[in-house]
RNA sequence: GGUGGGGUACUCAAGUGGUCAACGAGGGCAGACUGUAAAUCUGCUGGCUAACGCCUCCGAAGGUUCGAGUCCUUCCCCCACCA
């Protein structure tokens, strides 16, 4: 029978243990716990990683946990980070952790019957604690080198930025939320990305030494492409889970986009198909690559398990008609059907009926500048209404409404922005 | 607190009185080629402008100068060593 841990490994999900005694631990239920830092209002492509591990955990009967960080996301994680970072309010924490326990419900059950998945917020027991006992109760167990071998520090103490007492004691809070899930939770096992691997074991070792119990920790690889660069960026944005941060279409556009070299790495990484399966989407891709079949699947494994079938659906819809090519015909209900989760502005008819295409385009927000959009269109990149825009004094028509009120704006491939007539 | 080094555009990084909207690299965007892939090639990458050109910009504020990213003063921030 195989543990978790073979099938973490064997789906690239899998970069390093704390010890080999969790080998042994994981053959029975245990409790595993993960955590998620509410430095924005949705989780992103990059925290899939850290889910799927999660949902795999649960899937095996382990009891799973995920720890929203209200507390030290008020502090900060230098763990990986070059440089000091921006501290978030209270009040925008709050508001990121309503968003971050939406996200996390597509992919663990916290109805189970035996063994439901748990959410808490480790500012819960953070907001207790005075300064004064804090480093009573929880520094004393900490030594100085320990804490400035750690890579995150060492790092930044090595770079020209160096490190506030804050992101230095970040670590702590990190050490202390696993001892309190230890000890109210049972919770045995942390797993995170291997950039937390030094924030885990300040964990493990702290249980150590108050509890004298053994704790252990989980790493998931970093996941690049296969050029190096770290996923869950589109043309330089994050990915995000929600589809108002990040709409249905382009959240299956990013997956369906992706590389053949990273196709069945990422449909091992991101699906919970079986694996004879993956592998044999791989060997129909090696054979006819141009159908993109591999793609296809992931982006639309993805889309549904994120936003179900009514999201996929949207998103595969709007792909049909933007890579259709001609809108002609195409009736308003449709397309702003199709459009509902692309970027629009409403703009008043006097703002746009007579004026240069190219203010149009650059009210609308379509890119930042008149002077932006003159070079796009100059390089042959500007299209209105799927028609490629050549003259860079070309006006902007009444017929080029749609039904009068609405016109579709594409800067090269695959940049949409829909103009709405507001009055 | 002292001494020394540093803060230049998205990032790194040149530039030490005019020829600097600011070298170069990376990144990004667009075009061509393709399969909505990769690689490659080309162009662009502060704002306004059809263009000439005008405006804003080199941590902040003042000053010197015909002219300052470049010199001076004060302030803020970062780093290293010392106390």
């Amino acid at each position: 029978m195989p543990t978790i841990l073979d099938t973490l490994k064997a789906r690239g999900l899998y970069e390093a243990q704390t010890s080999p005694e969790l080998d042994t631990l994981v053959q029975q239920p245990t409790t595993i716990y993960a955590g998620f830092d509410p430095s924005s209002s949705s989780l992103q492509a990059g925290n899939f990683v850290a889910i799927m591990a999660l949902a795999h955990c649960q899937r095996a009967g382990h009891r799973v946990i995920a720890l929203a960080g209200g507390a030290t996301g008020l502090i900060g994680d230098p763990s990986g980070k070059s440089a000091e970072r921006q501290l978030l309010s209270e009040a925008e924490v709050q508001q990121n952790l309503a968003g971050i326990q939406e996200n996390l419900t597509r992919f663990l059950d916290f109805n189970h019957a035996t063994a439901p998945a748990k959410l808490v917020n480790n500012y819960d027991w953070h907001k207790n604690f005075t300064f004064i006992t804090f480093l009573r109760d929880v520094g004393k167990h900490f030594r100085m080198t320990q804490m400035l071998g750690k890579e995150s520090v060492k790092k930044r103490m090595l770079s020209d930025d160096g490190m506030s007492f804050t992101e230095f004691c970040y670590q702590l809070l990190q050490a202390y939320d696993f001892l309190w899930l230890h000890e109210h939770e049972g919770c045995r096992v942390q797993l995170g990305g291997s950039d937390q691997w030094g924030n885990i074991t300040a964990g493990t070792e702290l249980i150590r030494r108050v509890r004298g119990a053994e704790a252990y920790g989980l790493t998931l690889p970093l996941v690049c492409d296969s050029q190096g660069r770290k996923f869950g960026k589109s043309e330089g944005n994050a990915v995000y889970l929600d589809h108002r941060k990040t709409s249905y279409y382009d959240f299956y556009q990013f997956f369906l986009r992706t590389a053949d070299a990273d196709a069945a790495r990422y449909l091992r990484i991101f699906t919970f198909l079986p694996l004879e399966q993956i592998a044999q989407l791989e060997e129909q891709m090696n054979g006819a690559p141009e159908k993109r079949e591999a793609q296809r699947v992931l982006a639309e494994e993805v889309t549904r398990c994120v936003h179900g079938a009514h999201g996929l659906a949207v998103a595969q819809r709007a792909s049909e008609v933007l890579f259709g090519g001609s809108l002609d015909g195409l009736p308003l209900a449709d397309l702003l059907g199709i459009f509902a989760n692309v970027p629009s502005a409403e703009l008043p008819r006097a703002a746009v009926v007579g004026k240069p295409v190219l203010d149009v385009v650059a009210a609308a927000g379509l890119v930042a500048s008149k002077g932006e959009a003159r070079r796009l269109a100059q390089q042959g990149g500007l299209y209105l209404n799927n028609r490629r825009v050549t003259d860079i004094a070309q006006l902007f028509v009444a017929d080029d409404l749609i039904e009068g009120r609405v016109a579709v704006l594409r800067a090269g491939k695959k940049s949409f922005q829909l103009v709405k007539i507001s009055d």
